[in-house]
Formats: structure tokens, C-alpha cells, sequence
DNA sequence: CTCGTTGTGATGTATATACAACTGACAGCG
DNA sequence: CGCTGTCAGTTGTATATACATCACAACGAG
């Protein structure tokens, strides 16, 4: 069973790609994860947490208190939306200074797992995520 | 850099393919990661922490706490080893019968994980798993 | 034998993640 | 207008995970 069990691989894959990415970025002290949210914030302007959560394909109570991290880190800011439940997330000074800075590191860390994960298993990777999101897209 | 990130696509992938397993196991409350640590235990008798670990390419740490929560179960027992440092597990019967009742719902879930990653998916996590693993093994 | 090193686990602290339950706000319906 | 259902976000609770550090035992060199 063990050695055959999709779930205990696919999350080795993870955490190894994630080991990668985080030791890289360590030095600015941001995650994959959160540089991602900051890129996605960056790109899209004033945007609510739910729809930057759709996008990333993540559950919305991560994101909530994701967010709340990198509010207590200043690198995001959250103001009241169009209607009064929703928000809108905008990006800081300091988070632009962690995305300018960790964008190389992030680069490097890509080029790094590129070169592990071999040539199929990054197409491998990338076919994996983009069936995943477009089946899981019915659902939203 | 959000649309190509590799942490975050892997990442996606070991959470879709857990919670195929989770979803699956709920009715026995076990979850994916902890029955590959009863079959392991079940297979090389008493065994140390440690070594399951390492079998499983999991963090001490991590290890450390799921076993505690599987002695809270009552699903594994606990004894010192051979040195004092060490220890060695056991599999109780209540470990057993979960074991005996999550296999067919394990097996159910291989399935249907197979069947959203498709042949070409399953095969390339089989070997980027393999490939980590061995990539690992020089590190232990 | 003593000291420094290494192996085994435990623990502190922090992030990511899931699911369920909850709150508040809106929107449509009767 | 008042209900009812839905949407956005939060919070409770639990697991998985990482890294650093600690405690302790065991081992090996001198």
C-alpha cells in the first residue's frame, strides 16, 4: 500500500517543490504561497480575497487567514468593497519591495525545480494542474 | 508568475489527490497519511519511529506528533527499543481492524485517483515520486 | 575515563490546509 | 415590507508540515 499510494506521493512531490521554493525565498521571509497571493494582487488590482482564492484554487479559510498574516506583515491592505461584505485587497510598499526582491529568488527557485523535477515532469506537472483546475472550475 | 509556479501547481495536485483519500477514509478517521504509517508498521513488525520515517521520507517531527496522535487512537502501541533512545510500535488490534476496514475504501480511492489523473498523470507522479526518493536517499 | 559527536525523539513555533459552523449583508419573492 | 436563501469572510478545531532547538543516550577518540 505504501508504495503505491497517490496521496503520500503527490504530497511528497509537494513538499519537496515547496522545500525548493521556501528555502530560496527564506531570505525575504515570504512563502511561495503568499508571494503568489502578492503577485496575483499586483496584477489585478483592488480584488476581493474570495476572487484571488478562486483563482489560486484555494479554500477561502486559508486564504482568510493567510491574508491576515500578510496584512500583520504590512505587505497588504484591506479596505471595505463595492457592498459591504466583501473587500478589497491592495498591495503595500513593502509587499512591492517583497515581490521586487523575491522575484529572482523565486526565478531561481523555478529554475532549480525545473532542472529536478526533469523536463516531462514539469509538463507532467503543469497537465496535472491545469485538468485539476478546469474540473474543479465546474464546481465554482 | 502565478500562472506557472510550480510549488503552487504540485502543491495543488497533493491537496486534489489527498482529498480523494481523506474524503474516502472519513467514515474510519484515518487519514491517508497515517494508514501508510499502520502499513508499514504492520508489514516490519516492530519498528522504530524513526525508520517508518525515513521509509516514508516524512520529517522526524512530523512523525514525532502523528504518532502520538495514533497512541491517542489507540491505533499503535508504544515500547522502548533496543537502546534506550529508541522506541518501537506496534500495531494494536484496534489499529488492525482500522486497517482491515479503510483497505477497501483506500483501494476505492486509488481508483478513482487514477482515474482523475489519468495513466500518463498517475505514472509521472510514480516517477518524480521515485525520483525524489531516490534523490533523498543520498541525503540519509 | 572524559569529551565531543552523532543518533533518536520531543518540543516550540509557525505556516498551510480542511471542514463545519457562524455572522452579516444582500437579493429576490411573496 | 419581511423571509429565505445565498454569498463573503471569519472562526473553531484538527491534521500535516517545516525548521530550530533541546534532552538524552550511545559511541569513539584520545
Amino acid at each position: 500500500m505504501a508504495a503505491e499510494c497517490l496521496a503520500m506521493r503527490s504530497r511528497l512531490i509537494g513538499r519537496t517543490v515547496t522545500g525548493i521554493y521556501d528555502d530560496a525565498l527564506r531570505p525575504v521571509g515570504v512563502t511561495a504561497g503568499q508571494l503568489n497571493i502578492l503577485a496575483v494582487v499586483v496584477r489585478r488590482g483592488p480584488i476581493s480575497p474570495g476572487e484571488v482564492a478562486r483563482r489560486l484554487n484555494i479554500e477561502k479559510s486559508t486564504m482568510s487567514r493567510t491574508v491576515e498574516r500578510m496584512k500583520r506583515n504590512a505587505w497588504l491592505e484591506i479596505s471595505p468593497g463595492e457592498s459591504a461584505r466583501s473587500q478589497e485587497l491592495r498591495i503595500t510598499k513593502a509587499g512591492r519591495r517583497v515581490l521586487e526582491e523575491a522575484e529572482p529568488m523565486w526565478r531561481e527557485a523555478q529554475r532549480r525545480a525545473r532542472e529536478i523535477l526533469g523536463s516531462s515532469g514539469v509538463e507532467a506537472i503543469h497537465q496535472l494542474a491545469a485538468a485539476i483546475r478546469e474540473r474543479t472550475a465546474w464546481a465554482q
